[in-house]
DNA sequence: TAGAGCCTGGACAACGTTGTCAGATGCGAG
DNA sequence: CTCGCATCTGACAACGTTGTCCAGGCTCTA
């Protein structure tokens, strides 16, 4: 394969002929408006008035123009489009991890609802990683998405600041936006955190364990506050080693939990701070020969069929994506000026774990 | 709210005032490249050079540039630059629906290799709808997405042929594509599903289940083709009244399942065509007084923890993810020429379920 | 000190589309 | 026959960026 290409010795550019570089510079070559309107014999404006169905144009000419159309497999190029009218009709959706089955129904609500807006919608996954947030979410405004969803990893957001007063829309989901005023769509996560305890403590316990993610992470802070509320509430004092921080993988919430349950003052009831937790605790209480009351923050598939089931604090992903993605077109559309924080309610499910009674 | 907009009675285009109707133009007005070099006193190539870090600019004048960037709170076009490059860096993803467990792995594998090679991803869901599949794949297309990556819902994507031979990479997942010649990443639905009637067969059951999707979709005849292939391999001959087809939303399968465990020749074992049936048998056989072989196609979360745990034909959704991207990306780099058709093993995960003896 | 060569910077066109506006055409009325 | 009007059509600029190419200033050497 020795097909040398000539270089410019000064710039060390490549001298490459006019045809080759055409198609190098784009694949295939797609035909055009221009393309269109030769074919047909008519003007350039003709075949963009028939491609947007504006009004003016004589069947015949429109007959002929579709013709070309066909025959040269023409599509809008909508990149051009944008440049021109500056709408993309696309919004973007900075979440942590689309593999999380809390994301899903949550992404597809944004989808729905940014479809019935006529925008595609563009998401990507932050990992958790505020530097990969922030990456993301400008990618995402060079791109011109006329609005943004995020979800965030970090907790300073005024890396938008700019972005926002240039008019793109912004919702924050999950969790509240660091450093800037914007509108926020989160579940109320203090409030679901303290019925659930409340619910152990309904049922009879008193020494009730926490697992949670750290406290830097909003969700997991109001969740815990939420924990301490409900204790407090029943005048019960919460002992350093009833609680336990930060740890999320399974490899780490094993031992937490494990240590909980045994101790001076072993637990007699668990309450998991997310989905996450959650399945290592049931996997851990699954392996305890003595019953341990549980309630989890999110629901799970197949809770209900577990022995005993599941009871959960369970999110609606789905009215969150909504009700976030509604708020975001309903900015685009000028309706809404200042921002505003919704609270969406959690729901409580009981479905056994919730309900046992102190093994003491 | 009588904020009347006057309307051009001829055209009724609505007549707005120039100021007006820049600012709905676009939100807000962004600066430009043209105002970073108004502000740094230089050319507006010196900018750009700056920008994409080009060599050639005094670390002085690189300085001003950024300076003024930084004041002005400017963020490059893509829309712009796209139009201008030809190539967008993003592709697209078209599934069926992102809310569905199997697709999130899927899409966030996609997402990760898109991210190695810069590019963005935009995906929809087709909900399982040919004509909205299209619909969207084209809408991407017009976007100029440099790939595709199409989850197909219908049977005929002759739609495509221009765009592919316009040079948008296409490739197709989970299921062939219809009608044209094309690359496609799967599993072995065929292998696993006659693997995992196999299991069961040879823990003694030879009056087994088959609960699937309708025959048309592609998965849902490999699998049921595996299930009449492991069936005559052992010389079993299948009652119709064994299979069941075409149904997947519970309310359906309940009634299927419980007619085959009843009838004159019930069932022993059941093997189940996909997630979303497997959860409804569970249940189904959960309620049943003597214990039914299981066996689902597709892996569930916390199936370990049931009793017993639930025996699966899991499909690695993240692989067939990162290999259908990298195939996309092949495609891009020039170097995959010949579609291809790629078959992903399946893995048979024993966790009781299947492992149940015939209670006859 | 002049000339050659390098480095930096900027003017300009082009990407494919849409908005503006004026020209062309056809028809009916005066 | 000419004018006016309505209808249809097309030339042209602009959107914001990047590639090309040239000019001017600098350094270095003879």
């Amino acid at each position: 394969m020795d097909r040398r290409i000539p270089v410019d010795d000064r710039t060390g550019h490549r001298i490459v002929p006019e045809t080759i570089r055409r198609s190098e510079s784009r694949y295939g070559n797609r035909p055009t408006m221009k393309d269109v309107a030769a074919r047909a014999g008519v003007g350039l404006k003709t075949v963009s008035r028939v491609v947007n169905g504006e009004p003016g144009v004589t069947p015949e000419t429109e007959r002929r123009v579709q013709e070309a159309i066909e025959a040269l497999g023409f599509r809008r190029n909508d990149s051009a489009r944008v440049l021109r009218k500056g709408r993309t009709a696309s919004i973007g959706l900075v979440l942590e991890d689309l593999a999380d089955p809390f994301y899903g129904p949550l992404s597809r609500a944004v989808e729905e609802v940014a479809r019935a807006h006529g925008a595609l919608l563009i998401n990507g996954s932050s990992a958790e990683d505020p530097d990969r947030e922030q990456e993301l979410a400008l990618a995402l405004c060079a791109r011109r998405v006329d609005g943004l969803v995020v979800i965030p990893a970090g907790d300073d957001h005024r890396y938008l600041e700019p972005e926002i007063k240039a008019g793109v829309a912004t919702v924050f989901v999950d969790r509240p936006a660091g450093k800037i005023d914007a509108d926020v769509v989160l579940s109320d996560n203090f409030g679901g955190a303290r019925d659930g305890v409340a619910h152990l403590i309904a049922h009879g316990h008193r020494r009730i364990g926490f697992i949670g993610d750290m406290p830097r992470i909003h969700t997991a802070a109001e969740r815990l506050r939420g924990y301490r509320a409900a204790m407090e509430d029943a005048d019960i004092p919460v002992r350093d080693s009833w609680t336990s921080l930060g740890v999320t993988d399974p490899a780490r919430v094993r031992p937490a939990a494990e240590a909980m349950l045994s101790g001076p003052e072993p637990v007699t009831a668990i309450f998991a701070g997310n989905n996450r937790v959650t399945v290592t605790v049931i996997r851990v209480l699954a392996e305890q020969n003595r019953r341990v009351a549980f309630v989890g923050f999110d629901d799970l598939e197949l809770a209900d069929l577990l022995q005993p089931g599941v009871t959960v604090v369970a999110q609606d992903a789905a009215a969150i994506g909504r009700t976030a993605a509604e708020r975001l077109f309903g900015q685009l559309d000028g309706n809404l000026v200042t921002p505003e924080r919704i609270e969406l309610p959690t729901r409580l499910i009981t479905r056994g774990s919730g309900e046992l009674p102190p093994a003491d």
